[in-house]
DNA sequence: TTTATTCATCGTAATATTGCAATAAAGTAT
DNA sequence: ATACTTTATTGCAATATTACGATGAATAAA
């Protein structure tokens, strides 16, 4: 059906996947390493960069803009690409939260 | 298309985005969060707690071993799951190494 | 051998994602 | 006003994902 059924999750678990959605695909990836690297930058720059046709950037960067990982501000006809720091540190710490829960089995597990 | 260019992406920029893949949907968030408590169960119990069909746990599960995030063992009728603590540190350390190169920018940037 | 039990795979329907050409929107410059 | 620049949006085609019923495979129990 295509429908995830995010009833039967907890808001915990739907935001994590909703987070590792928007990180699920290698263009947003190069987007945010681009970003990273340029501290900030116009729609332009990141066409240029990634390769990708510009609407399809466009529509990478609405995804990022959605879980609140980039910000963008209008600059005359360009707009201003960058980093959102404290959802940038708030999403680090939650995934951080989630691995850190794994602990070694005592014994040896069934598989 | 739904056809994603991976060629246009360096090879840490597509494992990053496969993993974060595999982690997006909360039947899988779920299902890792059962097994970092239960440390080790069949797919039963899986399919007991998270509440979808068996044959969705079931391509659920073989998206998470195709990651390696998690094993499983035949035992008799059943198979056992376990998650593989080499690949949960290994993809933990690669994640926070791309969420540490965030450095806050010196001068306030353009947004 | 027959009957359960447990799980993976197949097939399929519904929906989502990816990518781009065309176009719209909104500012800048001439 | 006209032309130009830059980006978002729309519409669409190709493909991927999600979910489940039906079925198959493989072991265990009777």
């Amino acid at each position: 059906m295509g429908v995830t059924k995010t009833d039967l999750f907890t808001p915990t678990q739907n935001e994590l996947s909703a987070i590792a959605k928007a990180l699920a695909h290698p263009a947003r990836i190069a987007i945010l390493e681009y970003l990273l690297e340029c501290q900030s930058c116009i729609t332009g720059s990141i066409v240029d960069k990634v390769g990708l046709a510009q609407p399809t950037i466009s529509q990478h960067l609405r995804e990022l803009k959605a879980v609140g990982l980039v910000q963008g501000t209008v600059e005359g006809t360009a707009v201003c690409y960058c980093i959102n720091p404290e959802k940038w540190r708030a999403i680090q710490a939650l995934w951080n939260g989630f691995f850190d829960h794994y602990q070694a089995p005592d014994t040896t597990a069934c598989c």
